[in-house]
DNA sequence: ATGTTCAAATTATTATATCATTATATGAAA
DNA sequence: TTTCATATAATGATATAATAATTTGAACAT
């Protein structure tokens, strides 16, 4: 048994097997993370290193890796250099997280769309208010873009969701965009490649309306028009008919 | 080296080391999991078990456990009838995922209050619509406690911070709360205990208003006025004088 | 000097064996 | 029926060793 100088000071997180030595030091890692002890990139040691330092065996150290791994608190390399390092924020774990969990709890696609509906409603909010030149030049690109492809629902479907994602990176609003990321991939195999041509040009037209929205800044304006595109998305979804899909009411 | 039947179809996740043996297993319950053959509850079995199945050590199968373990998507439990099982939906560790990654990615106090804004204006606006009668009851009782204790700051914060739950809660969508969970703990530190006679007042007044909307079903005020609420605190929190906390605009 | 190749050192990965700890299940006694 | 002791089964932890992957750096050729 190794002395692990734990702080039981821990709350809120697994009741369970939550003293076991491995947990005690992903619990010090972390807490000295938030301490501010650490930052991205820090060299926390090799295995070896580490087993030494809290005095415990290397596979116990090993536990403690793997799952702060997985939290995305670190990133581990093989070979000289190697070793575990403070992690850069990797929003992939987190997404995938995000699904384990929506999976397990049984949440509905129709609470998934009301989520998106909370995190893009705002996110194209604070896009018209914060929105630099570059955003919007990338915005254009996109339009452009999805214009040129418009015959082609795979191509249009994935410029149309890239130019979704552009409006919520254009709010700066990181937590927002990470949100949007780990649903969209939570979304994703619903409403991919269903956009035929009529549909895609009304699409394009409200992602047109919406882009002016954003380059005058009217932040309501823009909140609304991106509501009410995502609710007919969801009215389709839900109907399912061949009608309201003709209708175009669906993008991307 | 097992034989772990691997797919290769695994997608979207840990680039790097993506093909160790542990993390082939990993996948493999993760894909079993979405592909509806796993439900919470059931078994995978002891480290021996699944060594044996995939015919690798227990350390192999440990490191994946322990992976598993932290996406949340397994239980582990030590004793006679214990090992692996699927877990129900844990979001806790969901949260303190999500806390880690707002960390690591320097997200800023701004930025979550923003990403507060838009998981509470949702959640009110859709608890006025979806509010049941136990909902409606548990908010009153809420209420009452909140008055009860309205002189010691500390009670008072607790019970304003759970009526805010309650009200996401009554939205009935869990991807919602578990949205709210996960920021109430990442803001938490904040915003705690600062609420003197008069802050506290005007919170419970601007509680009890909301309750009436979300009575009476007006969603739209609700909203709005969960938005203006949380966007007082917000300026106060950026402001932070005295005056304008005495001001009463801050609540929990 | 500069770029390339190759060997050595470093590190994680996997494996096997063993003991300790913990929780469950079983069964006997009250 | 409850309680308590015991057996059993599982993870937790340690030790040791072989293997694979990666980097470093030196030797080499250009």
């Amino acid at each position: 048994m190794g002395n692990t100088e734990l702080k039981k000071t821990n709350q809120s997180w697994s009741p369970v097997r939550a003293n076991s030595v491995a947990n005690q030091i992903v619990m010090q890692v972390r807490e000295a993370l938030f301490s501010g002890k650490f930052q991205p990139g820090d060299l926390l040691g090799s295995e070896k290193d580490l087993a030494a330092q809290f005095d415990v065996s290397r596979i116990t150290v090993r536990d403690a890796l793997r799952t702060l791994e997985t939290m995305g608190i670190i990133e581990i390399r093989v070979g000289a250099g190697g070793g575990a390092r403070i992690a850069e924020g990797n929003l992939d774990y987190f997404s995938d997280a995000l699904a384990v969990q929506f999976k397990l709890a049984g949440v509905t696609e129709r609470e998934i769309l009301d989520m998106q509906v909370a995190i893009e409603g705002t996110g194209a909010e604070l896009a018209a208010l914060n929105r630099s030149r570059e955003n919007l030049e990338e915005l254009t690109e996109l339009l452009e873009e999805a214009e040129s492809v418009i015959d082609s629902p795979a191509d249009f479907t994935d410029a149309g969701q890239r130019f979704h994602l552009a409006v919520v990176e254009a709010s700066g609003n990181r937590a927002l965009i990470a949100q949007f990321r780990a649903l969209r991939y939570v979304v994703w195999p619903q409403n991919a490649q269903r956009a035929k041509r009529e549909i895609a040009e009304n699409a394009q037209k409200i992602h047109r309306q919406l882009f002016a929205f954003i380059e005058a800044q009217d932040s309501e304006a823009a909140r609304k028009l991106m509501i009410d595109h995502l609710a007919s998305i969801r009215a389709v979804s839900f109907s399912g008919t061949a009608e309201d899909t003709a209708n175009g009411l669906i993008c991307c």
